[in-house]
DNA sequence: GTTTCTTCATATGTCTGACATTTAGGATTT
DNA sequence: AAATCCTAAATGTCAGACATATGAAGAAAC
């Protein structure tokens, strides 16, 4: 049922064949790529063909380039930063390509977020308990746009996947909250609709506070059922578009 | 704090131009870009510049190329796979650079797992629970070999995540389910191990057969926390390696 | 008139060779 | 001994050329 082997360009073949050997473990986080020319003779293509393989490569973040004498490309240390990024734009443009539903996309986060309440409960330090309250603080702010207010949205939700001290969770999970950003600027919040977030965001500070792992889920829970019964009144209208 | 503004090679700068036109909605799905020797004059570099540009945005499987008199490179559409596979070889290489525990990895994903088990119990269809069924049938073959029984594992497991319905989920979960193949597949598991689990897999089956939430999370607790014992002690001794 | 074949224009894929730029380290000078 | 200059090596960029694939227009056959 697959296409017949057609043979992949050049460039491909052999940033495969490099990322390969990254992920297999022959080349180690540091070490030097053969040079441009090295690789061209080991391959036998030109050095344009090589370069394009690592572009490739650099663009999944996976070699970095240095000039000048002892430079090079490098097997690069893919840091949970670079990672996190690399996440956001895939899962943005995922859901953005493939017209996923505002109440999909948000019945996953909130399942995800869910999953880590309890950790979080046990774990959360005072330093994340101030970031949920400062956030708190700034979406009560009464004249605060409606894309401001994602913004502190997306950070109090990334503070609570934090708290679960768990880094692949929170790698996981950012990509997630921030990819729906978008789809959530699409909502217009009205003061009540504020007034009711905010109320059930403290009721979450409150809970992690008090290290209440059932509290703060059904209070996430509410959250989500609220959420998505507001993007259905408000988004329904428009619905036929595209 | 931090570097001083370096301007990034032009080949990533026409990229990041060109992604920031895909991802801003001025470049459509299916919309062809410009050819090559016309996106040179428009940036007002040269060919291979444009090329190795174009070659950074297809490794992000953001466009895609065709040869031919009405070919070119044309605005991808991001299909769950691709992103699949992308966030795959991502989070796989995240946990193998930074030295990430077993420990840390397994309650991420069971944490996750977990997340969609209520999902899964209400929405399972028929041929999901098959699927639950023919992997536990394989993992009971006595001369199976580890990396067999893990890969059958991990099948399973993403049969479950499928359970729930949820594409956004499956899309997340399956990433992370399957990055952590190379971890599962550095313990060896004895028949007694086998049993247990198989036992375990055999719950969540029944349990999700039944639509019985509860059932299915209480099994999938007892997974992880003998999953993680059981990687404690074959794992504990070489600790002090790397 | 319709079908089939050929030709052709156009685009990507690849190669060659060159020059520009950056950078570390050695050679030279003070 | 220290500061400076020089050089070599590597990536970054360019120009032009040829190879190859492919759809479309035009020519030939029915």
């Amino acid at each position: 049922m697959k296409k017949p082997e057609r043979p992949a360009d050049l460039s491909a073949q052999i940033a495969q064949s490099i990322r390969d050997a990254i992920v297999g473990g022959r080349l180690l986080v540091g070490d030097r790529l053969p040079s441009e020319s090295e690789l061209a003779e080991q391959f036998s293509v030109s050095r344009p063909t090589v370069r394009e393989a690592l572009k490739r490569l650099a663009a999944q973040n996976l070699i970095r380039t240095q000039r000048g004498a002892t430079g090079g490309a490098f097997v690069n240390h893919l840091s949970y930063a670079e990672a996190h990024n690399q996440q956001i734009t895939t899962s943005t443009l995922l859901l953005s390509m493939n017209a996923i539903s505002f109440d999909v996309a948000c019945e996953a986060r909130y399942a995800l977020e869910r999953a880590c309440a309890p950790l979080a409960a046990a774990r959360r330090t005072r330093a994340q308990l101030d970031t949920l309250r400062a956030e708190i603080g700034i979406q009560s702010r009464p004249r605060l746009t409606d894309e401001a207010f994602c913004a502190s949205d997306v950070t109090f939700h990334r503070a609570l996947v934090d708290a679960a001290g768990n880094p692949v969770l929170s790698y996981q999970l950012a990509g997630a909250v921030e990819a729906m950003q978008p789809l959530m600027n699409m909502i217009t919040f009205s003061a009540r609709s504020r007034d009711i977030i905010l109320g059930l965001h403290t009721e979450i500070a409150d809970a992690l506070e008090h290290r209440d792992p059932a509290g703060t889920d059904s209070a996430l829970l509410e959250l989500e059922s609220y959420t998505r019964n507001l993007a259905r009144s408000l988004l329904a209208p428009r619905a036929a578009h595209s």
